[in-house]
DNA sequence: TAAGATAAGTGGTTAATAGTGGGTTAATTT
DNA sequence: AAATTAACCCACTATTAACCACTTATCTTA
């Protein structure tokens, strides 16, 4: 089952002196009654921080309870994609605090660019992004395989 | 039937002269009224302590009992994952005390770092969780592999 | 198009909670 | 009975979360 959320979009926020940042209106109105203000932040696989709603978040995690921790790799998995998720609200303004280890992981100063990825949303360091934008090609063969799986 | 616990993110606490910890209150907010204060503790695969609500827990030993004792590697295994589960509460402030043997196989000092996985809660020396975090890799062979079951 | 009204973004203050330390009594153990 | 351990209580401090307030932007409607 695909997911309920389609964040798109690109913001510039700011980062307040209580490391509290704003979720841009457009991305914050999708959030459905049944998440309320309820998420998930977490260490992104990019030096960055993911957002996911709860209820998201939960499908994920469902995904996760099926391995078991005999097996190491598992169990190295499991807690490093575990510790770094943090299960916030947001403040009555539409806020939240951005935990210190995901600050420091992804680099963030006093600007942030906030960005939707359909079932995710994104927290950057505008400088990074730029740099990752930059560098970050796509190669001919990987647009191919793409192709295949996916019609635009 | 999977978990209704959903432990998730890392703290960094101390442990105390009484040789007493306290459990984050994220965490601890999660133990059902079933499951009131109860939990038990008890040597990790790795060199840490694993904390199960006495439910979760009572649901492993139910998986425990079907394996035959008649396997030496069941034998090894059962023996060695059931003599050092201890059945603790923890008190009013929401705290326990650390059982001397687990101390030592998790070589605690004075910090601790907490982490939540999903049903389980591990307890770490901070310079043991750094140093695995570092040397344990997941290989390429391994992620492929992952892939197919967790969809992230 | 101008003015009012509404919503969005930002900043600070206060009150509640969480983490830590220690002391006292009750329960076990030896 | 003495000693050790466990449960309970009280207290201090720092952090966090709830609350209030202001400014800027956007939308609406005359």
């Amino acid at each position: 089952m695909s997911s309920q959320y389609t964040f798109t979009g690109q913001f510039t926020f700011s980062i307040d002196s209580k490391n509290r940042i704003n979720i841009p209106a457009p991305l914050r109105k999708q959030f459905s009654t049944k998440d309320k203000k309820t998420f998930v932040v977490t260490r992104g696989i990019d030096q960055c921080a993911w957002i996911y709603p709860i209820s998201e978040w939960n499908f994920i995690q469902n995904e996760l309870k099926q391995l078991s921790s005999l097996s190491k790799t598992n169990r190295i998995f499991l807690r490093n994609h575990l510790r770094h998720a943090n299960i916030l609200n947001f403040d009555s303004q539409g806020r939240f605090v951005l935990p210190q280890s995901l600050i420091d992981y992804s680099a963030i100063k006093k600007d942030v660019t906030i960005i939707g990825v359909l079932n995710k949303i994104e927290i950057w360091n505008p400088n990074l992004l730029r740099k990752i934008d930059q560098s970050d090609e796509i190669d001919d063969q990987s647009y191919e395989e793409l192709s295949e799986r996916v019609n635009i």
